[in-house]
RNA sequence: GCGAAAGUGGCGGAACUGGCAGACGCGCUGGAUUUAGGUUCCAGUGGGGCAACCCAUGCGGGUUCGAGUCCCGCCUUUCGCACCA
């Protein structure tokens, strides 16, 4: 074998091995158990990114381990092959869309074969091939005859200079990110899914899916958001119609002072036609963009109507106020105002000088309430408090009590809105009750008054589909004068997108291209157009799981997907925590209840990696004429970092100049910051497996992981080592087998420590997925190996368990090295992932004795050591016997001893006794 | 604004169930080998005192024999917010 390791060597025949025996192609074998292990599909940007590497080695590590568990284990790879970047890039380099990205899928196929992933190509497909997105239109077109699709407006943001939808993404500062112009809200009408038919049952299935991050579990539960209450008419003055509300707080009702609606309500269209002042109110609602943390941030501002609406128990007259803040697309539009008891609410009452009225007081004040008598705590009308005629029980206290009940007043005037729940005060026949108590009595009154009903809302929308792009896939719908929308027939699928156009960025060219636009109705035959926006690139990736357990299929899946589905391990971005992966699993439903499929969920376990990161280095721009903080940043490899005499960071210097640069954040790696790394160049200098071992070990996979390049270079010189050490082991004599009744006490530790990394490295990949520490344990493995100088017969056989265990556990991460190395150790060249992983021997394990800690009151004090089966008093005895125990515990009496068997002694003392 | 996470040596991180804080790696210091080396090997490395010991896991409280870990309150950073993927 070789004598030095040569990772370009060694990586290239292994990879050809594993292509000639077409090692990782599977196929559907009942008898054996199956695991599907997959990663989130690369969208093909150019070339891999850092974040792919990361991820597909997981992915390659995870399924590795599980091959050699025995499992029959899939790991499929394609391309997100939609999307905005591809038009950029078409607009920015003049190449149609469709060739940019079938180039880009060319080089990165290369470069994740470069880094020796264990996938069944012979499953890849793109989702921009017809013969993918066919069954997608077919679904739709099923959806649509369901009644699970309806077309309704929505609004958009729109380039008033470019004449063009923008996504939120290329909405900078409010303003459209190429012509600059301030973006205006615009309503078109748009396709719509109804996910919200899913609701409870996605909301319902989190609780069974154990083997998700409870983070992730808890943000779509809040996103889909199920929250009980009451939907609440209000009449409005002169008005045909009511206006509907939702709240959560019924029992707030009676503190409501005024309602809140939406620009865009028909309301505020009404005031806005004969009143200049809330037109342009309204208009001015219109300017900026659709995302909700823009809207959410900016100021609340709003404006009265002067309309009057009716509280339906009081009989008030309440105003209506178009407010900013109150979202359309959200419940009804409108929301009832209670500035007491709600901050937002609070807020703009405060800025507007709108009344409040308290009606929930907190426990103090209930009770000052209820020490005053039962008729104070129905009668209390806190903002007054209007006391007058109500003579307290017992008199002497009266003046504290009202000073109890001022300063809650006060503190709501003043300071902010009291939002816990209470009861209810100065809320008619309702004061007194408690939240439950006020919810059930409001219910029956207003359903019985006709004017409210118990409803359950959601804040989950339904799933707009419609893209006004060109790189998607056609939404294969035909629109007829006199037919409306009618879906393109079965056999007239698929909808085919043309690729071969010339494409400015300013209108899709499915829209200027009559020949593709114009065709029949296929209802009446008359003359019709199709439908020129297209799919959500979210459509694409929340089905291709399933595409890939049944290559081929005429069908959207065929039968072969029951054997593989649900996907057993499910890997990708933490950014994806709840529109993707909440699409995934709506799209499973959709393809159980199509009869498809018949399993609940996609994927029984998740695993959110972090990010990468690097430092990010800069120098200001010199002559800059406009902002003096402009930056021109640095990449890392350009840059050398000094270090003082204790390895504290002083200053980093240009390579080129020599001169200094700052060092700024260490950030996500992006362009605008000019801190990536590019994976290939690290690949040629190092090696995969140098790389895939590092992107495991320097932090664990949930969280961000910063690229160091020292850190590569330790990676390297560990594979060194160990390729050194099984090199050198190799060249000596044979050796008969461990004979454990002959081993001493140095090979009895070396053979502990191998078994114990057997037991550990297994536990950290299965289990735990700390591939970080199952690394760490196996580098611990060989610096014992390496100061095991022992080439006895007995040594020798020791040192070759280790060795041979080492070489089976790092597969998973370093699959190209152990292919090498494993023959080294004296076996044919066959596929590593059919070796069984290494079993841990129990009486390997056992241990002559055991370190105890002594702690003196929670301080530690020594250590002991015992046999491992040692009682408590011997442990007693022999801690309170330890010099430096003793010492501390000297002129103190010994008042308790806890005694944590094999880990823990620790004495309680001090004056006093037991 | 709302929702979800994360803060531990000079750095990345370890400590899994409340039980010896800092495994492993990087960096740094000293030494050895080598014609040379951005090679390899050996030793040391949280801070203070340089001894006994004290201090230390974002900040402030609390529970416990014992807290990085549990509870309460703050601060900072990151991710998502429905047309980036």
């Amino acid at each position: 074998m070789q004598e030095h390791y040569d990772p370009r060597a060694i990586e290239t025949a292994a990879q050809t091995f594993w292509a000639d025996t077409r090692a990782y192609e599977v196929t559907e074998d009942p008898s054996r158990e199956k695991f599907y292990c997959l990663s989130m599909l690369p969208y093909p940007s150019g070339a891999l990114h850092m974040g792919h590497v990361r991820n597909y080695t997981i992915g390659d590590v995870i399924s590795r381990y599980q091959r050699m568990q025995g499992r029959n284990v899939l790991q499929p790879m394609g391309w997100d092959a939609f999307g905005l970047p591809a038009e950029n890039a078409a607009i920015a380099r003049g190449i149609p869309p469709a060739k940019w990205t079938r180039d880009n899928i060319d080089h990165m196929r290369e470069q994740l074969q470069a880094m020796g992933f264990a996938i069944d190509w012979s499953r890849e497909f793109a989702t921009c091939d017809p013969s993918y997105y066919v069954h997608e239109q077919r679904m739709f077109v099923r959806l649509f005859e369901q009644g699970l699709v309806y077309r309704k407006n929505s609004v958009v943001n729109w380039d008033p200079v470019d004449q063009t939808v923008l996504a939120n993404e290329q909405v900078v500062d409010g303003r459209g990110w190429r012509s600059g112009a301030p973006v205006k809200k615009r309503e078109i009408p748009q396709w719509f899914l109804k996910i919200t038919d899913y609701a409870q049952e996605l909301l319902d299935e989190l609780d069974r899916l154990q083997g998700w991050p409870e983070a992730v579990k808890t943000m779509q539960r809040n996103w889909i958001g199920r929250s009980e209450g009451l939907e609440i008419r209000f009449d409005v003055e002169g008005a045909h119609e009511p206006l509907s509300v939702f709240t959560t707080r019924p029992d707030t009702l009676m503190g409501v002072t005024f309602v809140s609606i939406a620009a865009e309500h028909p309301l505020a269209h009404a005031a806005a036609r004969n009143n200049p002042a809330i037109a342009a109110f309204v208009e001015q609602c219109r300017h900026g963009g659709v995302s909700e943390a823009e809207l959410e941030t900016q100021e609340k501002r709003g404006i009265d109507t002067g309309l009057v609406a009716i509280h339906p128990v009081s009989g008030e007259k309440l105003p209506i106020w178009v407010a900013n803040f109150v979202l359309m697309g959200y419940g009804t539009g409108a929301v009832m105002a209670v500035p007491a008891h709600d901050q937002r609410d609070w807020e703009f009452a405060t800025k507007y000088r709108l009344p409040k009225k308290i009606v929930i007081a907190d426990a103090d004040t209930a009770d000052a309430l209820r020490a005053l008598g039962e008729r104070a705590a129905v009668a209390f009308d806190p903002m007054s408090v209007a006391l007058g005629g109500i003579a307290p029980e017992s008199g002497s206290d009266r003046v504290g009590l009202e000073d109890r009940l001022t300063a809650f007043a006060r503190r709501i005037e003043q300071e902010s809105a009291f939002t816990e729940h209470g009861m209810l005060v100065n809320s008619q026949d309702f004061s007194g009750l408690d939240f439950d108590g006020a919810l059930t009595a409001l219910a029956e009154k207003l359903e019985a008054d006709g004017c409210g009903a118990r409803t359950v809302h959601w804040r989950l929308r339904d799933w707009g589909v419609s893209r006004q792009r060109y790189w998607g896939c056609p939404i294969p719908i035909i629109h007829c004068d006199r037919c409306g929308a009618v879906p393109v027939p079965e056999e007239q699928l698929p909808v085919v997108l043309p690729e071969d156009v010339a494409f400015s960025g300013v209108q899709s060219p499915l829209k200027s291209d009559p020949q593709w636009r114009n065709t029949v109705c296929p209802e009446c035959g008359e003359p019709a157009e199709r439908e020129t926006d297209t799919f959500d690139t979210f459509m694409e990736s929340s089905w291709y799981y399933a595409r890939y357990t049944s290559p081929g299929a005429e069908t959207q899946v065929d039968a072969r997907a029951d054997y593989w589905l649900p996907v057993d391990q499910y890997i990708g971005g933490i950014e994806h925590a709840i529109l993707h992966l909440l699409y995934f699993r709506f799209y499973h439903k959709l393809l159980r209840d199509a009869g498809l499929l018949h399993s609940r969920e996609p994927a029984t376990n998740l695993l959110c990696q972090g990010m990468v990161v690097a430092e990010t280095f800069y120098r200001d721009s010199e002559l800059g004429t406009r902002d003096s903080g402009k930056r021109d940043w640095i990449n890392p490899s350009e840059v050398n970092v000094q270090r003082n005499e204790r390895g504290h960071v002083i200053g980093a210097t240009l390579k080129a100049d020599g001169l200094p640069v700052w060092i700024g954040a260490t950030e996500k790696m992006s362009k605008s910051k000019n801190n990536g790394v590019d994976p290939q160049t690290m690949i040629d200098k190092y090696g995969a497996d140098t790389v895939r071992l590092f992107s495991m070990f320097a932090a664990p996979p949930e969280q961000s992981l910063e690229w160091n390049e020292a850190g590569v270079e330790g990676m390297a010189r560990f594979l060194r080592r160990f390729w050194r050490e099984v090199t050198t082991h190799v060249s000596q004599p044979d050796h008969p087998p461990v004979d454990p009744a002959a081993l001493n006490a140095a090979q009895k530790t070396l053979r502990r420590q191998t078994h114990e990394t057997i037991v550990k490295v297994g536990d950290d990949i299965g289990r735990r997925h700390a591939f970080n520490t199952a690394i760490a344990a196996l580098m611990e493995l060989l610096n014992h190996v390496s100061k095991f100088d022992d080439v006895s017969e007995q040594g020798r056989a020791v040192r070759h368990e280790a060795l041979q265990a080492m070489v089976l556990l790092l597969n998973p991460f370093t699959p190209h090295a152990s292919h090498a190395l494993w023959q080294a150790l004296g076996h044919p060249e066959t596929l590593i992932e059919d070796q069984p992983w290494p079993k841990a021997e129990r009486e390997a394990l056992l241990r002559d004795r055991v370190t105890l800690a002594v702690q003196v009151n929670g301080k530690l004090r020594g250590t002991i050591e015992l046999a491992p089966d040692a009682s408590r008093e011997e442990a007693e005895m022999q801690a309170l016997s330890e010099p430096s125990v003793a010492r501390a515990i000297a002129g103190q009496n010994v008042r308790k001893v806890i005694v944590v068997p094999g880990k823990i002694v620790n004495i309680v003392a001090g004056e006093g006794t037991a």
